[in-house]
DNA sequence: TAAAACTTCTTAAAATTATAAAAAAGATTC
DNA sequence: GAATCTTTTTTATAATTTTAAGAAGTTTTA
């Protein structure tokens, strides 16, 4: 691969993660000349790459040339899976939705290969109903929670399947790029890369959801440890309250703040005769349960805010930890369970505030996210991105940037 | 500063760290061809900098030429300060000491001026005794205990002046470039270029002392945090315990594995008539107390022994933490408090296995340095190198390096 | 034991990339 | 409103760095 591809490849990156640059901005980014950049940019237009998007207002002298992606020139497809549901889509470089996504209910088992095929059929599907060309496709980003190895494409905890890396399955059946990463680390990213996280350099991304997850922004990359399992937060040992943990061990945080947790407590406190606006929830429909608690705070209901601040607050002392460790300068609430996020800043704060040396504590912001529901499906597709410039997998593919 | 002075820099850091070097060998490391590579190694030859030292066994062709630093070409200071002694020595760039080291017993109070004067008379001292030219002084590396923040240089824990920055004033006095950082990450630092963390990517250095430090090695680097006060593992909030920590909040992990609470118990355990080998022990004189109990479990008292059991094990559930957070591959235990670390290993091994996914502990190795008790003033010296080809007050320091 | 294979080192030509100066376009100042 | 200052872009020239090919040593293999 030439020395000028990789330039080219960098390039789009940039573009792709930032919009639009000046031939002077990214120069100053790609860390060459700027004749050398203009050059580049040059046969990039010419190979309609990209396209020349007028003109930014002058900062004192004559006006930069814009230079912005051509949104139809590739696309990306993400697939975003949980427990219980999988989520399809197609993005242009634009990071616009081409073709509404697909959503798939779909309860995880831990070792069905069954699953698997399952998944690549809907992958398989779905992009043939978008009728984009696949030579169009630069590849499949994936986001599933569990223990992912990154490197060998690899699930220790789901779609654990006896025929070895799902990635290589994907790949071999769809003849794409396909990559896969834990989902709490994808919405890291797609903070990082799109929300607030967006040119910070330490930030600690929690993905609220059945558990808690954590995704960790340390100088200004995902960080992802040595095997990829790093951020399991929800299994830092805190407790000695003897509570046996889906993990096997007891004490975990998630012992204490997972919604399952939450359900509990709430029919226990209703059982006990509390006034709730909380009516008919049961174990065995979760989710449902977890929305009328929601619905029942956001009223003002006493008991549902208070089980939710008992929450926040034990969280809060997880966050603490990280505090003391990574010094951050930002924690962001993401995940599904960031719209309830605004119920659980105040006990969280409160929980930094009594549990932090003010020192390393102070400045810190704490905020919630705005890319909201679709965080893992953009983290998903930027995945993709973010591998493009380092990956011989995609070398070969996409030939205007070959030379 | 000329693009072949910064090569030149880079070739003067990897040989420090890394001792002797072929020609292809530094082509690769530095991502530079072999004939820019050679061109360049030529000319530090020339000029002194460098010296071929013979050739190295053939792997299956021509041998190749070795080449490492003159030793004498350059002499780092190391200070290294804890809360009661001070050392300072001159080190050369193979990393041997060339001066004895000088002790100095000196109560670090948190925010008497007149401190930062003395030690700047000694260093001054220590300098001047022996001999060296300033000119071939690269630079001075002070390793302290604290909130440092390392941009700016102040200490926000000890030697607060209100004079500002400790490095300004040093540099102003002595006339040679100052660098400090806090002792854990320096012992990190340490572990990382010259000890069992070589080439290791992701690994967490206990410095084991009054408090339990924490230096973390993250990406193959030493990682600081925004503000440079990452790694506070000994205020982490693990307990329930309501015992006041000097840091102003209860239930640090300090609160129940300082030397201070091993002390503390030992003597309520004698109190209440344990047997016990140890004697004579009291609050007032800590250091001798705290070698009593060590001494005693070393010969296989059962009281000192369980005391360091209980200590290892909750220090070890910390580890449990962070293994859970960074998914390390290898914990080292470090500082002075090492040389007793094989007492701890079991222990702390104990916790990691009741506390730890299997998935995420497994293939950890727990290491005790065997850097010993010289490692604070290796790795401030470390911390000068580890600059040298960053920072811009060394530009105008060092003439052969400057074409 | 000689040929093959392989690593290192050297050289000169080729390609890449940067520098510097000037031109273009717009903002600011007096 | 002209002169001056800025920033961006272009161009030509200069410097840097790589490529490619071959020479020089060593080990491996036949």
């Amino acid at each position: 691969m030439s020395k000028r591809s990789v330039y080219k490849r960098k390039i789009i990156k940039h573009f792709y993660f930032g919009r639009s640059y000046s031939s002077t901005e990214l120069s100053l980014l790609l860390n060459k000349s700027i004749p050398f950049t203009t050059g580049v940019l040059g046969e990039m237009v010419e190979d309609g790459v990209i396209e020349e998007i007028g003109y930014a207002d002058s900062r004192g002298g004559r006006r930069p040339q814009m230079y912005g992606l051509k949104a139809d020139l590739l696309n990306i497809v993400a697939v975003s899976i949980d427990q219980i549901n999988t989520n399809i889509a197609m993005f242009d470089l634009h990071n616009e939705m081409v073709h509404p996504k697909k959503n798939i209910e779909f309860k995880l088992s831990n070792t069905d290969y069954n699953d698997l095929v399952q998944i690549t059929n809907h992958i398989e599907n779905y992009i043939e109903n978008t009728g984009i060309d696949p030579d169009k496709i630069l590849g499949i980003g994936i986001s599933m929670p569990g223990f992912v190895d990154v490197n060998k494409g690899v699930n220790h905890t789901f779609l654990k399947s006896a025929h070895g890396s799902i990635v290589d399955y994907i790949e071999d059946r769809i003849g794409l790029p396909v990559l896969i990463d834990n989902d709490s680390s994808l919405i890291a990213l797609s903070e990082l890369r799109f929300g607030a996280a967006r040119d910070k350099m330490n930030v600690m991304v929690l993905n609220l959801s059945w558990g808690v997850g954590l995704g960790m922004i340390l100088k200004g990359e995902i960080f992802r440890g040595s095997n990829g399992y790093a951020g399991e937060f929800s299994h830092i040992p805190l407790f000695d309250n003897n509570k046996l943990c889906q993990c096997g061990k007891s004490g975990c945080l998630e012992t204490e703040t997972s919604l399952l947790v939450l359900v509990q407590k709430a029919i226990e406190q209703i059982e006990e005769g509390k006034l709730s606006l909380i009516k008919d929830i049961s174990e065995s429909d979760l989710e449902t349960a977890v929305n009328k608690i929601m619905n029942a705070a956001k009223r003002g209901d006493r008991v549902a805010i208070n089980l939710l601040s008992d929450i926040g607050y034990t969280i809060g002392r997880g966050v603490a930890i990280l505090i003391h460790l990574l010094n951050p300068e930002m924690i962001i609430l993401s995940g599904r369970g960031a719209e309830a996020g605004r119920l659980w800043v105040a006990p969280i704060q409160q929980a930094l505030n009594e549990h932090c040396i003010p020192k390393i504590s102070e400045g810190i912001k704490l905020e919630i996210s705005n890319l909201g529901y679709e965080a893992g499906l953009i983290g998903a597709a930027a995945l993709v991105m973010e591998k493009y410039d380092s990956l011989s997998k995609f070398e070969k593919r996409i030939k205007v940037v070959q030379k």
